[in-house]
DNA sequence: GTGTTAATTTCGGCT
DNA sequence: AGCCGAAGTTAACAC
């Protein structure tokens, strides 16, 4: 990894066009090529960037280049797309190279694949006598996260989300569309299960009668055998 | 902006719980107090990090992490919420701090709000003695990209997207359904316009009679008049 | 490889 | 301040 802070300005092209002007930044060019620049504040985003696979390759300086004080330009070209980021250094004033190696990676806990899997274990938070069918349903436009049966026989498809939105009802609607063409299936009821449901779509759920039920991760966390815990 | 490089592990704990093992990492710590933790590759996204509002704390080290060769704990709290980021500092490699100053941030062009502006400049392009009635024309549910009328005086709304995805579609749908319950408007056609609609997008827009439109960015900012260009 | 969905999404615009 | 939609989204996973 190498960093640098430098007085600079970029432009990329690519997607679209965009232009940084003059300021001073941290520079992070990683060991695949990609670069980053970063401001002193915002968020994780970084102002402009390149992502790998890419190519840095420094252009050679001519007078009028010296004359107005550039000290380098780079020019990050993606090696699979026209995607490119032009940086001008107009001031170097920290330059350093650290080796950082391989990465073992983040170990997450609570993302909607652990909600999925407690849900299926405790089906029946869902409804009295509520059994499983299976997990990622398969249909023809994608899996349902959880396919069940209530207490008299009928089906159950369940949208998952940590937090429920607009087009978590819409893609639940489009699995209830399919799934209901099914006579094996049909009349199929629609859950729509989050962490945290958005008023507007719980009204647009609701108005196709499709039922809202908040999970508690904690709770369901609590629930369970402790088995298979991450950590 | 503060950057070091040491030996750190990490734990985040908030909307999930998330853990680093020890490795050698790039840490930035902006102005505003948050943090990232960069590996030396993947992309812009850091490892882990916490955003701002927040504030970082050294606590202090007890015999026993001075003993396993612990040089600094770090404690990032979240100023309004229960995120928190604990960072573990194993062996600091460097450590330097640079002013950076404000930032005049990034100037964009040839985002949907171009796209929009150009195709309502020519709206011709849609078809043969079309009109516009106005751009973000609004309904219950939110605006539509574009209201215009075709040669006959039918309604046309427009959903514009730079890539034309499944959701784009969903988006137009639920207009279409709620402009043609307005007898002043109804019938209305609906086209979908974007830089590219991907296969899925553009069957399902067809099979809900929807027309589907690929706009040519560069030929319609070459066709304007070039008096509203950014740079 | 293509397509679909999730994300500690972040970011901007508008109400 | 909250809600909604876009993003150079990126990343993981299934087919």
């Amino acid at each position: 990894m190498r960093v640098v802070i430098a007085r600079c300005e970029a432009a990329y092209s690519g997607r679209l066009n965009a232009y940084l002007p003059v300021a001073v930044r941290t520079i992070l060019v990683k060991a695949d090529g990609s670069v980053l620049l970063h401001s002193d504040g915002g968020s994780y985003k970084p102002l402009n960037w390149m992502s790998p696979p890419c190519t840095l390759r420094e252009l050679p300086l001519d007078d009028a280049d010296t004359s107005a004080g550039i000290s380098a330009r780079w020019v990050v070209q993606h090696d699979k797309s026209d995607d490119r980021l032009e940086i001008t250094l107009h001031e170097v004033i920290a330059d350093t190279t650290h080796e950082l190696g391989e990465d073992p990676g983040l170990i997450k806990d609570g993302v909607e694949a652990h909600l999925q899997e407690l849900l299926a274990q405790h089906v029946g938070m869902l409804g009295e006598g509520y059994t499983l069918v299976r997990r990622e349903y398969p249909t023809a436009i994608g899996p349902v996260d959880i396919l069940a049966r209530d207490a008299h026989g009928g089906a159950v498809a369940v949208q998952i989300k940590r937090r429920g939105e607009i087009d978590g009802v819409e893609q639940l609607t489009r699995y209830l569309e399919l799934l209901n063409r099914d006579p094996l299936l049909s009349p199929v009821e629609g859950i729509f299960a989050a962490q945290e449901i958005k008023p507007q779509a719980r009204t647009l759920a609701e108005d196709r009668g499709i039922r809202c039920v908040v999970l508690d991760y904690e709770h369901m966390r609590g629930a369970d055998t402790g088995a298979d815990r991450l950590f």
